[in-house]
DNA sequence: AAGAGACCCTGGATGC
DNA sequence: TGCATCCAGGGTCTCT
């Protein structure tokens, strides 16, 4: 599941793969990924356009293009970006292909089909929305405390919200309340100041350390270029209930928050009495 | 307004 | 062995 270690990935890859490429020619093999404008009109104005930049912001990967205008990818559960010789064969799941000028073709390939494509005048009409990155100095313990206020959600719910917290998705949730020994069903509002400085600093740190391992691949997520990430071998909680936790040798637990499948150690992270 | 839940999808895992 | 069912979860939408 690509979230923010992952896409910053992709996009200094892809970067270096297709910054300054042309777009001969576009094909759509499974019209849906379009998501805006329709898919006619992305195809007449994808085609003969240069890219000029790529970069992320949450778990949007953002390609510049030589019109002014923004190619937006979204990856969701199960997208790839793939970029390879024109002359391989297609996979039944490349649903979107860009056939490059330099023989390459840069194929958009997503299983479970919730990826989506925007061409648009301006990123914020798809990013507006989105809270601070978690490495940019606006995400501090005194944001979270505004942001925090009141709200009686789970902090484990409040932290997939992409409108306070832009790029983290389950697995690094888990982790990060791990880190800072935060229980995550514990209301949002509920925190004290400690625990939101504990908690800022973990989603930093585990953010970094898993760019710095080229994210997760548990299995869907490869780089372009194939290659699988890193971190996965960091994990400390998520996926491991039944396991002993790795701080306190106490049994690590699996509970639903959210509807999402939530990983923690009971003892590390008590709900109450600290 | 905030929070809960349905929905979109498919393939792998599980159960009988 | 084969078939049916369950589960995974990012984001959007609806309902309360």
């Amino acid at each position: 599941m690509p979230e923010l270690p992952e896409v910053q990935t992709i996009a200094m890859a892809l970067a270096g793969l297709v910054v300054e490429r042309t777009i001969d020619d576009v094909s759509v093999r499974w019209p849906g990924i379009v998501d805006r404008p329709d898919v006619t009109t992305f195809v007449a104005m994808m085609r003969g356009r240069r890219v000029t930049a790529v970069s992320r912001r949450g778990k949007y990967l953002q390609c510049a293009l030589d019109n002014g205008r923004w190619l937006l990818l979204h990856l969701r559960m199960t997208g790839e970006m793939r970029v390879l010789p024109a002359a391989v064969a297609f996979d039944p799941h490349e649903h979107l292909i860009f056939h490059l000028e330099n023989g390459l073709d840069w194929r958009f390939k997503d299983t479970r089909k919730f990826g989506r494509v925007y061409l648009i005048a301006d990123p914020a009409e798809v990013v507006g929305q989105l809270g601070p990155e978690p490495l940019d100095p606006a995400f501090s313990p005194a944001y979270l405390a505004r942001v925090l206020a009141g709200r009686q959600a789970p902090i484990k719910s409040l932290l997939l919200d992409q409108r306070l917290v832009a790029g983290l998705g389950n697995i690094y949730a888990d982790e990060a309340l791990f880190r800072a020994r935060i229980h995550p069903l514990r209301a949002g509002g509920s925190l004290e100041p400690a625990e939101l400085a504990a908690l800022v600093e973990a989603i930093r740190d585990v953010i970094t350390q898993a760019i710095a391992e080229m994210g997760t691949t548990l299995r869907d997520y490869h780089r372009p270029d194939g290659s699988v990430g890193r971190f996965q071998n960091r994990l400390q909680v998520f996926r491991r209930q039944g396991e002993p936790c790795p701080r306190c040798g106490a049994i690590l637990q699996r509970l639903v928050v959210g509807g999402r499948s939530t990983h923690f150690c009971p003892q590390d992270q008590p709900l109450s009495g600290e």
